[in-house]
DNA sequence: GTAAACAAGTTTATAACATAAACCAAACGT
DNA sequence: ACGTTTGGTTTATGTTATAAACTTGTTTAC
């Protein structure tokens, strides 16, 4: 009857960090007018969120140029890959799950 | 390549209320104490939370007696079950998950 | 060419949340 | 009867998430 809650990464487990995580794991890379869309955040949220994740090296930001406009792209990190996996293993203690990839 | 993300209900994106319903789910009806143990929580923290998913009407708290000792029982309710469900189902969209059950 | 509208974010202010510390009441041990 | 333990609740604080307001530069319309 031993039902161990494994601790849940404060920084994964914030509903749009852990979307932004999410397409990030799939699409590689990704602008940030994209990962606006794909999420429904604001700009300002956004902006927030990816600081942190990118402060905490889970993901990378790059700021370049599309033409004359600005544009910043973001990757995840090898750290960012191996946190996101253990939060989801993590997560199945709390409900019984198994990943289906 | 549509990647829709569902809402997640805030009432169970929260480490401990998450396993509180988590044990529930499994255990029917459970003690303070015990919830207490299995969580690791603060009673404080844990007092605070039980209120929340009982207002919200996710779980049922029943205060009885235990010989002479006050004994406060909670149970999962149907709509608590049905939210649990539904949380475990939107957070696929995040996790790409299947349950194993 | 300059004013209005738009794109791409950032900064800042507020509201919600999680958590721990302090507190209360009753029962038990000695 | 006095301190200790059990079983919690209340309150205060620190953190987090989020939106609103702002900034900077770029097109588009006139």
């Amino acid at each position: 009857m031993e039902k161990v809650f494994q601790p849940l990464d404060p920084l994964l487990h914030a509903e749009l960090r852990l979307a932004v995580m999410s397409l990030l794991i799939a699409d590689v890379e990704a602008e940030f007018p994209y990962i606006r869309e794909q999420t429904g955040a604001t700009a300002g949220n956004l902006s927030v969120q990816i600081d942190k994740l990118s402060s905490a090296g889970y993901i990378k930001v790059r700021k370049t140029f599309k033409g004359k406009r600005p544009c910043t792209l973001c990757r995840i990190t090898a750290k960012g890959q191996k946190a996101f996996a253990a939060y989801v293993e993590a997560l199945k203690s709390y409900l019984d799950v198994k990943t289906s990839s």
